[in-house]
DNA sequence: ACTTGATTGAAACAGTTGTTTGAATCAAGT
DNA sequence: ACTTGATTCAAACAACTGTTTCAATCAAGT
């Protein structure tokens, strides 16, 4: 590889986030981080200076490979929004239950939301951010008649659907059966999101001149 | 009061509810929970066990009082189901992002969705799927000639809707305006997000039939 | 071969954790 | 007044935490 250096440097910032990931920052001990990671003890405070900005990097870590591993599409201009809705649909929830290389970048960041450190503000700047915009845009094109306040709260919407499939993944498998629980794969559920949104819009706009 | 007797029990349960909800099991500490309940360090050893059987007992009060602090309405028989859904919509959300004598009951509730431990089975069971089996029932009234599967995506198309104004909420402050956050209120968001699923409902039920 | 600077390693540090202990205090029954 | 059982209290315990220390090791430049 070519990060030979950094090897260990690398090494420590993967295992620290699985177990920040898994635990949460305080439940996390850097011991069992540098044992995951075989580095020694110190490597640490020796690389990051403490457990903290540890915490920081890899949060930061996290959602770059995220934006990266999972893309969003690229539209040629005059693209059927809805084409794009379905699109920007599918490739959020993959973002957010997907099965890819790691699974615990997207634990991290949705521990950062909901309940933020330093590490947000960043995140939301750099990541969410410029996904909401997205979203935004498209939802402008589907209902340039309605008010930017009622096109958020579609946006919102359309995030809280699936963000439900990663928030509350484990109540979901003891409310449906294994089977049925096995066929929630992001191409269904987002061709069912964005269905029902689509429709939702529709009524939106219908009852708007009234 | 009557409960005179147990009241440092109560005291303590009060406030580990309210730090186990803002830290987590293992960042909160039994020290900090007695003296925000006044109560003696070995209180919880003594009338718990230890902390996680504290942990438990908290979760186990939490959601007892959240359901009879906001309960559900009873509709009389024949009901329109779109009043009962619109009831039911802004029920949840009023339980979610409603604001009550205390708050940690939701919060803690929260994270053991998310992130369950021995407490959450008895909750699912007694809490959560009797919410569920109701969406489940109004919404079979609204769509009695699709899938029970279908149904139970548009319900958790409605559950991750609301869930979603509780779950990022601290990044929805950070993507609209103050004054446009201040504008979410249980009533205006569950009008909207009632909206838009009964228009996602009318147009699953019409692609349903091609 | 020697030097230099970066990295690794094992051990120790001071502080905090959940839990236990045993005496002190209290309330109520006799 | 005495007894009894439940409750409170301060102190201590052993285990674990993040961090520091400083010597050992390594890689490369001279």
């Amino acid at each position: 590889m070519a990060t030979e250096v950094d090897d260990t440097r690398a090494r420590v910032i993967e295992a620290a986030g699985s177990v920040f990931a898994n635990k949460g920052f305080e439940a996390a001990t850097v011991r069992e981080i540098c044992q995951l990671g075989k580095a020694n003890l110190a490597a640490v405070n020796y690389y990051f200076g403490d457990k903290k900005r540890l915490y920081i990097a890899t949060v930061e870590f996290a959602y770059r490979q995220r934006a990266e591993q999972v893309p969003f599409p690229s539209w040629p201009e005059g693209t059927d929004p809805r084409k794009k809705l379905a699109d920007f649909i599918l490739t959020l929830l993959t973002r957010m239950i997907g099965r890819g290389p790691s699974q615990w970048e997207r634990d991290l960041m949705l521990r950062e939301v909901a309940r933020p450190t330093e590490a947000c503000q960043e995140m939301v700047h750099d990541f969410i951010r410029p996904q909401f915009a997205m979203l935004f845009g498209i939802l402008s094109e589907l209902m340039s008649t309605a008010s930017a306040e009622r096109i958020r709260l579609v946006a919102f919407s359309v995030v809280g659907q699936c963000l439900h499939y990663r928030v509350t993944d484990p109540v979901i498998q003891m409310l449906v059966s294994p089977q049925e629980y096995a066929s929630y794969e992001p191409q269904r559920l987002a061709e069912h999101i964005t269905e029902l949104t689509l429709g939702g819009i529709e009524r939106i706009l219908r009852d708007q001149r009234k």
